[in-house]
DNA sequence: GTTTTTGTTATTCAATTGTATAATAACTTG
DNA sequence: CAAGTTATTATACAATTGAATAACAAAAAC
């Protein structure tokens, strides 16, 4: 069927791809082996084996293996504040709504797994050697409390309340650091917990803090 | 004045010294060097310098490099449980105090540090790797959580509330899970939070979910 | 004081790593 | 269809790594 034309002299057969494809299966390729098995598993070699190309490839289309990992780092928290924040969106829902399936989406696979837990520590553990790496993670983690701070926001108003600034930063940093100490737990304790039990508690307790009713949708 | 009496043959001159001595020397040299600079450049050879010992001593006191770190981490952990968790055993003040200095302790220096979200995040990023990191973990984490949740039961029994089993466990995992997300942005964010915002929010929000005053001691 | 023990140094080794360079061929352009 | 572009492979290289081994000496045992 699919038979090899032997070319000249035994060389590998290929297919030209466009950049940005070869940048996004060398970028997934290092997400999947740093997740699977840690950071020292995705040698140059390994995400050029996983991607289906020769090592070659990656200086070829980033700078260095840093900056692969940068732009890897990039694509991860990107997609996976994509995935998390995507019911805030959802203008159909009332905002208490939104912000209860927001923290489903958090505390729930695929957001919350061992494998994206794996990845986020092999990355915070990597910002003392790459300046990308902190700024990637500053800009990620605000965005990420500014859009809860605003579903916060229109979710306390949509209930006639209105709290100043400042507590309403304060309000979407703590739960913020709820959800991420809940989806840290769940990530790195896959059998502590039974079923939508971190889903109970974490719409459960960041209603307490913000005085509504945010569970049993 | 320490001129060295030059050996038969210039070899470097060493004092002996007890094994657990060493063992503490090449397990804190560890953590320093992962503290500073990541897991990356913690090699053995930078962990014998750092302890002023030559490379072959870590095979010597550790079965392999991997022993060493796993014996550092567990180091690490129980030496910040115990820092964090020192006021819970001031049976000198009412229980309530305790817990808020509990939060306190950790949101503050020594504990909450970028260096030691380093260090966390390193072994974290280590479990997939080495099965001894996933056990320190566990029993880590557990015994943290079982302590502030005897804090809590403490402290609300001691103004008359008694809350059932199963609600005080979930009470205990979302106030951890609150407080190490708090730790987990001031040790990313070192220069995101003023002073002792995170200490008063930590202590105000937790107050919330257990229905009790902690701040303002 | 002599012997024994073992903590410690010094050196070597095989394996792996990220990077660099040259050769090649797939696709594009005209 | 011919020439040119460049994505891709193949190979080499210098540096680093964890580990292994042998030589040595400091302290203990006798």
């Amino acid at each position: 069927m699919t038979d090899q034309p032997p070319p000249s002299k035994s060389r590998r057969a290929f297919v030209r791809e466009a950049p940005e494809t070869r940048r996004a299966a060398l970028i997934q390729a290092a997400l999947e082996l740093i997740g699977e098995a840690g950071y020292r598993s995705a040698t140059t070699r390994a995400i050029a084996e996983r991607a289906g190309v020769t090592l070659g490839l990656i200086r070829h289309h980033f700078h260095s293996k840093e900056d692969l990992i940068s732009a890897a780092y990039d694509a991860h928290m990107s997609a996976m504040s994509d995935l998390s924040l995507a019911p805030a969106e959802r203008k159909d829902l009332p905002p208490d709504q939104r912000l209860a399936l927001v923290i489903e989406a958090n505390l729930t696979p695929p957001v919350m797994s061992e494998r994206n837990v794996t990845l986020w520590a092999s990355f915070i553990a990597q910002i003392p050697n790459e300046p990308g790496i902190r700024t990637t993670h500053d800009r990620t983690y605000l965005s990420f409390r500014d859009r809860l701070e605003a579903l916060i926001a229109e979710t306390l108003s949509a209930q006639g309340r209105a709290v100043p600034a400042d507590e309403l930063r304060r309000l979407a940093t703590s739960c913020n650091a709820l959800i991420d100490g809940l989806w840290l737990e769940g990530g790195a304790c896959p059998t502590g917990f039974a079923g939508d039990d971190l889903v109970a508690m974490g719409q459960d307790r960041i209603g307490v803090l913000l005085g509504v009713t945010l569970n049993r949708f």
